[in-house]
DNA sequence: CTGAAAGCGCTTACAG
DNA sequence: CTGAAAGCGCTTACAG
C-alpha cells in the first residue's frame, strides 16, 4: 500500500514578521503598524514593507498576535449536535458565515445534549483563547455558568427567547409556538392527543414547547393523560419512530401527534404509515423547527418555523457588537411562523 | 429594553502558570513538567503544584503553549458546506468528536462549494496554527496546493477514495457507486435514463458519479441523450425538483432518474409526485449518500450510503497518526453500499 | 512618524 | 530531579 509522510521534506518556514521587517530594512514595530495601523506610517514606507509582505507572502501568525496583544478573533460555540436532521447545523452554518466576513474564526463542538460535556467543552474553548461563546438553550451546569462569569467573556445563547443567568438570548417563543401548533390542531377538532418529546434529557427548548401544549390544551379543557406524552432522549427519526409506536398502541388511540421535532415527527409519521394508518386522514402530525426536507415529506409536514440561520447571523453580530464594548439586547425574540402544511388536517369523525 | 454589557466588572483573570509556581514555590519549568512530564518530577513536589493548580483553578493557556512549543492542537476542515441535507455535517461531527477525544479542537469552515474561498479558508486555517487539516474531493485550487505543499502540514482529503497531488484520499469509489446504482436500474428494465447533477461547479465527487452511470449506460449498449442530463450548481432539493421538471419535459420522458446526491433526488420525487407521477411505477428515482431522511421518504429511497461518520473517523485517526510521524495510507476506500428501498421498480411497459 | 525594549504565557535546552 | 534564562512571533507603551 501506498503511504504517505508529513513533513514533505521541501516544506518551508513561513515567513516571520521580522523577516518582513529586515527585507525592507524597518524596525519590527513599524511591519507591526504598517499590518493594523496603516495610516500612520509614512506612504513610502508602508509601500516598501507592503512590497516586503507580498514577495514572502507573510501573513501574520494569529496565535501570536492573540497572546500579545490580548485578543484573540476565535468564537467557540456548543451545540447539542451538528449532524442529522437538527438546525444546528444551519445555525452554526449563518454564524460561521457571519464570523468569517467579521474577521473571526469558529471552533465547533457538539455536547451531544449533555450539559456536563458542554461545560468541558466550554473550558477547553477558553483555553483555546475563545473571544466570544454562543450557546443553546438556557439550561447550563453551574460550573459552565461560575467559569463565564468569572472570564467576563461576551456570550449569547440561541435558540430560546429567555434569558436566564444573565446571558443574551436569541430565538423564538418555543412555548408561544407549541401553544399555537396545538390551538390549530384543537381548531381542526383534535381532541385525542398524543406527544413525542426529547425532553428526557432536560431540553429546555423541548419542554418549553410541550409546556405550551399542555397551556393550549388545559385552555381548551382537553385531557391529556401521561400515558400519551412519550418522552425520549435525542431527537431522531428513530424515537419518532418508536414514540408514535407507543401511542397507537394506547386504550384510545390520539389523532393528533406533536412532536417537539420535525425529525421526531418525520420517524412518526413514517411509522404510522407502516402501521397502515393514513397521514392526515387517520391521524394529523406535527414537528417543530421546519428543517428543509420537513417540506418535502408525504404528506409534507405542517410544522412551526425556527429560523436557524437568522438566529446564527444575529448572534455573530452581537457577540461582534459585544466585543467592541456595546451593549446587546437581553433577549431578542424572533417569530416563529406556523407553516401549515398537508399533515394536519380535521379530526377524523369516530 | 434591557442591555447586557462586557466584560462584566467583576471578571477575575485566569491564573497563569506563574501563579501556580509562586504558589506551590517551585520554578515555572516545574510546573510545565508537573503539566507535561509529571513522571519526571518528584512525586511531593509533583502534589504540591498538583494542588496549587486545583486551588487556582489553572488550565494553560493553549495559544500560549503552542506558540512556545511550536505545535499547536488545532485542526481545520473546510466543507461545502455544514448545513442543509448533506452528508458532511454528519462527517464533521464525527470528526470533532473523534478529534476531542484525540486532545484536538476543530476549526470549521464552510467554502460554499467554491475553490477559490476554499483556498482563502485554508490560508486563514493555517494562520491559525492549525496542525493539521481536513478538506473535500480531489480538486484544489492551485494557490492552496501550492500553501499546502509548502507548509508540509499533515492533510488528508475526504468522499473521495482518489488521491491526486499526492494528498491522503479517505472515501468511496463514487464512480462506482455510479456504476451499480445504473446497474441495478438497467436490471429493472429501465432504458430511458434522466440524471440531475450537481456538477456545474466542477463537483469532483458528482463529476465521478457521473461518469459512472455513463459508464454503466454505454457498456449496456443504453444511449443518453445530452439534454438528459441537466446539471445543476449546488446540490439543493429545489434543483432537484427544477431538475426534474426539465427532464418530464422531454419528448420521451425518462423512467428512471439519477441524482447524485440525496438532497436532488428527494427534490425530484416531491416534483413527480406534484405532476401527477408515481414513483416507482411510473419512475423509478435514486440518490447518493443515504442522508437520514432518505429512508424516511415515501417511497423510501434506493440509494448509495456513503459513510460520512466513519469518513470523518478515519480522517481524525489519520491525521493524528500522520502529526505523530507515522506513515498513512494513500488511498482509503470504503465500501459504498447499495440500499435498495421502494423508489425503484421494474421499469413501467410502454 | 519610527525604533528599541519589554512583555503576552508558555516550553525547552542548558546547567547544576 | 530542579531552576534560570532564552525564545516562540507578535504588540505596545515609551522615547526620540
Amino acid at each position: 500500500m501506498t503511504m504517505s509522510h508529513f513533513p514533505k521534506p521541501n516544506a518551508t518556514k513561513k515567513a516571520k514578521l521580522s523577516d518582513v521587517a529586515s527585507l525592507a530594512n524597518v524596525s519590527a514595530s513599524t511591519v507591526s503598524r504598517v499590518l493594523n495601523q496603516p495610516d500612520i506610517v509614512r506612504p513610502e514606507i508602508r509601500e516598501r514593507v507592503q512590497k516586503a509582505i507580498d514577495m514572502l507572502d507573510y501573513t501574520p501568525d494569529r496565535m501570536a498576535k492573540a497572546l500579545s496583544s490580548g485578543r484573540s478573533h476565535t468564537i467557540g460555540t456548543v451545540v447539542p449536535t451538528i449532524g442529522g436532521s437538527a438546525i444546528f447545523s444551519d445555525g452554526v452554518e449563518a454564524l460561521q458565515d457571519e464570523l468569517e466576513t467579521l474577521g473571526y474564526s469558529l471552533i465547533v463542538s457538539s455536547s451531544r445534549y449533555d450539559i456536563e460535556r458542554e461545560f468541558q467543552q466550554i473550558k477547553t474553548l477558553l483555553d483555546y483563547g475563545a473571544a466570544g461563546l454562543v450557546l443553546v438553550g438556557d439550561t447550563f451546569s453551574p460550573d459552565a455558568l461560575r467559569l463565564i462569569k468569572k472570564q467576563g467573556i461576551p456570550t449569547v445563547t440561541t435558540y430560546t427567547n429567555k434569558s436566564r443567568h444573565g446571558i443574551p438570548a436569541i430565538g423564538i417563543d418555543n412555548r408561544a409556538a407549541g401553544r399555537e401548533l396545538t390551538r390549530l390542531l384543537l381548531k381542526l377538532g383534535h381532541k385525542k392527543f398524543g406527544i413525542v418529546a426529547n425532553t428526557a434529557l432536560q431540553n429546555d427548548r423541548s419542554q418549553a414547547r410541550l409546556d405550551g401544549v399542555r397551556e393550549a390544551l388545559a385552555e381548551a379543557g382537553v385531557p391529556l393523560p401521561l400515558k400519551n406524552v412519550v418522552e425520549v432522549k435525542l431527537p431522531t427519526i428513530e424515537n419518532g419512530r418508536r414514540g408514535l409506536a407507543g401511542l397507537v398502541e394506547l386504550q384510545t388511540v390520539p389523532t393528533a401527534i406533536v412532536c417537539t421535532t420535525d425529525a421526531l415527527a418525520l420517524g412518526a409519521m413514517s411509522e404510522a404509515r407502516r402501521k397502515g394508518l393514513h397521514i392526515p386522514d387517520d391521524l394529523s402530525v406535527v414537528g417543530f423547527d421546519d428543517i428543509d426536507v420537513a417540506a418535502e415529506s408525504d404528506p409534507a409536514l405542517t410544522t412551526v418555523k425556527n429560523p436557524a440561520a437568522e438566529i446564527g447571523r444575529i448572534a455573530a453580530d452581537y457577540l461582534n457588537r459585544a466585543m467592541n464594548g456595546q451593549p446587546i439586547p437581553l433577549e431578542t425574540e424572533l417569530p416563529a411562523s406556523l407553516t401549515i402544511r398537508s399533515s394536519t388536517a380535521i379530526a377524523p369523525a369516530r
